[in-house]
DNA sequence: AGTTTAGTTCGTTTTTAGTAAAACTAATAA
DNA sequence: TTATTAGTTTTACTAAAAACGAACTAAACT
């Protein structure tokens, strides 16, 4: 149902869920959920500290974090002291595309093993694994690929 | 350094480091750390319990995850009761298959900010968010095309 | 029937992650 | 120069996850 009038806290609550599964905390989850959704996109310490409900150190903390993985930035005005904290749109872009083209760890690790498995007589499995290596080895080509024609696009 | 002459704690340890990336615990991760290591691939409990030096619970519970996942089974030998637990390589590429399309949840998350923001001011930030949307759909369509191509050829 | 084997289940302990509280700092304002 | 604001840092607490130990079960051997 869509009503237009929506209950902010509840759908930062919803939002946060699926941030959470991205390796985030619940807070950190709900301040970009929050920030997401804010109008305007822009919000100060106390703001955030205030919709939330959270301790200082917890929103201290959230924020930093996300800022270091760049997703979050801040932006001044001048004759307010405070900062006004907001999504970083280009570098989350960024850090999708990244996230996206990662399987290369998953895929050492699976060379490793078949490298260190050359000698053994267990050939139905080890042909598994080299099946796994070139799928997805292959993706990984497709996506880039992907990626770049995205890129030139805009 | 390669020498041939493997340490298969060590190698165990630094593979289950990878797989606890995927949010499988520590047991767990060694467990098929373990299997896609060992000669033969496929093990007894005890032959894990042992090499791994964890508790017959902790084992079970860790085994029993996996297979529940499907990426173990197990195999048994005719006058031999016990099971022999082994990395099931078709379902593991099944399910790494199933990861790799789904870019859904983040993005209904996006798609519906966006539907929640029709009439903020802030038209810089919808717009971004906008292209966020295009092109994680961009993508998971290419991703997709991709998957079934690799299907067709194999 | 009794014992051993191969695991499971259940209750407890240990560890770790997340949050909070409170003291601290640096900058501005009065 | 003192007070206030805007956050940070450190330490402590709490809850949840992970692992353990021991008692239990089911099957198979004796």
């Amino acid at each position: 149902m869509k009503t237009g009038i929506i209950n902010l806290e509840q759908e930062v609550e919803k939002m946060g869920v699926v941030f959470e599964a991205f390796a985030k905390t619940p807070v950190e989850s709900r301040v970009f959920a929050f920030l997401l959704l804010s109008e305007p996109p822009h919000r100060s310490f106390n703001d955030i500290r205030d919709f939330l409900k959270a301790s200082k150190s917890s929103v201290s903390l959230a924020l930093n974090k996300l800022m270091n993985e760049g997703i979050v930035t801040y932006i001044t005005f001048s004759g307010d002291r405070k900062r006004y904290f907001q999504i970083n749109l280009d570098k989350w872009l960024l850090s999708l595309e990244e996230a996206t083209k990662d399987l290369t760890a998953l895929n050492m690790v699976v060379r490793e093993a078949l490298e260190l498995r050359v000698d053994s007589k267990h050939l139905v499995f080890n042909e598994g694994l080299e099946k796994i290596i070139a799928f997805q080895e292959f993706l990984e080509l497709r996506i880039s690929e992907a990626i770049e024609e995205w890129k030139k696009a805009h």
